[in-house]
DNA sequence: TCTGGGGTCCTGACCCTG
DNA sequence: TCTGCAGGGTCAGGACCC
């Protein structure tokens, strides 16, 4: 079988990079984007920011401390999903194997196009120049075998940032087929995809410090300590095995939407109203992706950082904001929000594609909820998602249907102080 | 020094059924 | 009818990724 040639392409400092188009005059200074609030995470930093130690999915007030003269912005989910588009149709149109990671990152399967646009390491350097030409962006690329030597490679092709600020990365970095372990045994374990801290906790005290050192660790021995899928995927992966695929088109296993609060909620009646407005979200998201759901999940984190999830299968599945929030108020109603709750959210599973929805008998004596879902879904595509919300939403205080991307990094900063057991935000 | 949001995958406990 | 077992589904939680 004929040597794989992959690519992962990944946009450096995306989010920032995008606001740099929009803003030039922010060039060369150190920029944060992310959640701006008290409870807010970095979502991206401009290598000059990293310069002073900040990095993605630190805490905004942290960050603020190390640069207090940083530029910070809010972050534009949707025009980063424009941009992205526009990145991804450049990896196209040198490959239809192209398997999104997220909206900045990709694996490319170039195995077949080098006879059109030359060898691997040619179409990365092309595929930089043209984002560069076309968009003004940069990225960094990393050429192997399998994929998660590509992604390695393109960490190693990254800039970088020094306290003398941004220190310019190869662009392109090859591993060539016969160096993969050469490459790959000097790299701290973590390096790896799969190695986050609990696990790095338990190899160190297998004494593995480099992938290197885990190859060296017999296969049982790992399963023993990591468990059998991981301890597996772990050995293969140190000794440079991964014969994952690239998928162009993943299908969606779950939709779901949580947020966590400006203020910890304490009863029952203003989380009803998030419930409601939450589980509009989620029916309208799986509407348009045409799948239905069994499985309705409630995530509850309460102020101390305790996370309890609680689950429940309906049948037949469902797709209408109402019945998810018929089916998590249930679940809610058994969970005491007095210690007070940061984070509410719902989750969607067990989807089908197009299955059939049976009416029930509540449903048929109200009429068809499939019609009115899809006259509610016709309006909010007309005339905005204020324009219609369900009656426990609606008043002068313009809750809206929340949209993927709200409040992506955490909650807006808080207007007032903090609220005491008991009390509530007021509208 | 406090920890976002959107996901995927895995594991273990428990229950039901054959 | 009872017991033991295996397998599947459900539920809850943990770990990890970007």
């Amino acid at each position: 079988m004929e040597p794989r040639s992959i690519l992962h392409v990944d946009m450096d400092a995306f989010f920032v990079a995008v606001e740099l188009l929009d803003a030039p005059e922010l060039r060369g200074q150190p920029v944060v984007v992310g959640g701006s609030g008290d409870r807010g995470v970095v979502a991206a930093a401009s290598y000059e920011a990293r310069s002073y130690g900040i990095h993605s999915a630190m805490p905004s007030t942290r960050a603020r401390r190390l640069c207090p003269h940083a530029v910070f912005l809010p972050g534009r989910f949707g025009r980063y999903a424009e941009v992205s588009e526009q990145v991804f149709d450049i990896f196209r149109s040198f490959t239809p194997l192209v398997e999104g990671i997220s909206l900045d990152e990709a694996f490319l399967d170039v195995t077949g196009a080098q006879r059109l646009f030359g060898p691997a390491p040619d179409i990365g350097r092309q595929i930089r120049e043209r984002t560069r030409a076309e968009l003004d962006l940069t990225c960094s690329v990393g050429v192997a075998a399998v994929k998660f030597l590509a992604k390695l490679a393109s960490e190693a092709a990254k800039p970088k940032a020094s306290r003398d600020g941004p220190v310019p990365g190869e662009g392109v970095h090859v591993v060539e087929p016969g160096t993969e372990l050469a490459f790959l045994h000097p790299l701290p374990v973590q390096a790896l995809w799969g190695v986050g801290p609990a696990t790095l906790e338990r190899l160190r005290r297998l004494g593995v410090a480099t992938i290197g050192d885990l190859a060296a660790v017999p296969r049982d021995t790992l399963v023993a300590v990591v468990g059998k899928a991981h301890g597996n995927h772990l050995h293969d992966l140190a000794n440079g095995i991964d014969p994952r695929d690239v998928v162009p088109e993943q299908t969606v296993k779950s939709i779901g939407h949580e947020e966590t609060f400006a203020f910890d909620h304490h009863e029952h009646a203003t989380l009803h109203k998030e419930l409601v407005r939450l589980s509009e979200s989620v029916g309208q998201r799986l509407r348009k992706a045409e799948v239905t759901g069994r499985t309705v999940t409630i995530k509850v984190r309460f102020h101390d950082f305790r996370t309890i999830t609680r689950s429940v299968t309906v049948d037949p599945p469902i797709d209408a904001g109402h019945d998810i929030a018929r089916a998590a108020k249930a679940l809610l109603d058994k969970v005491d929000p007095s210690p007070g709750v940061r984070l509410f959210g719902i989750h969607v599973s067990n989807l089908m594609a197009g299955a059939p929805r049976q009416l029930s008998l509540e449903d048929a004596v109200q009429g068809s909820w499939d019609d009115a879902t899809g006259a509610i879904d016709d309006i909010r595509r007309r005339f905005g998602d204020a324009a219609i919300v369900p009656a426990s939403l609606a008043g002068p205080s313009g809750i809206r249907v929340k949209q993927r991307g709200d409040q992506q990094w955490g909650p807006c900063p808080p207007l007032r102080g903090p609220l005491g057991p008991g009390q509530e935000p007021a509208p």
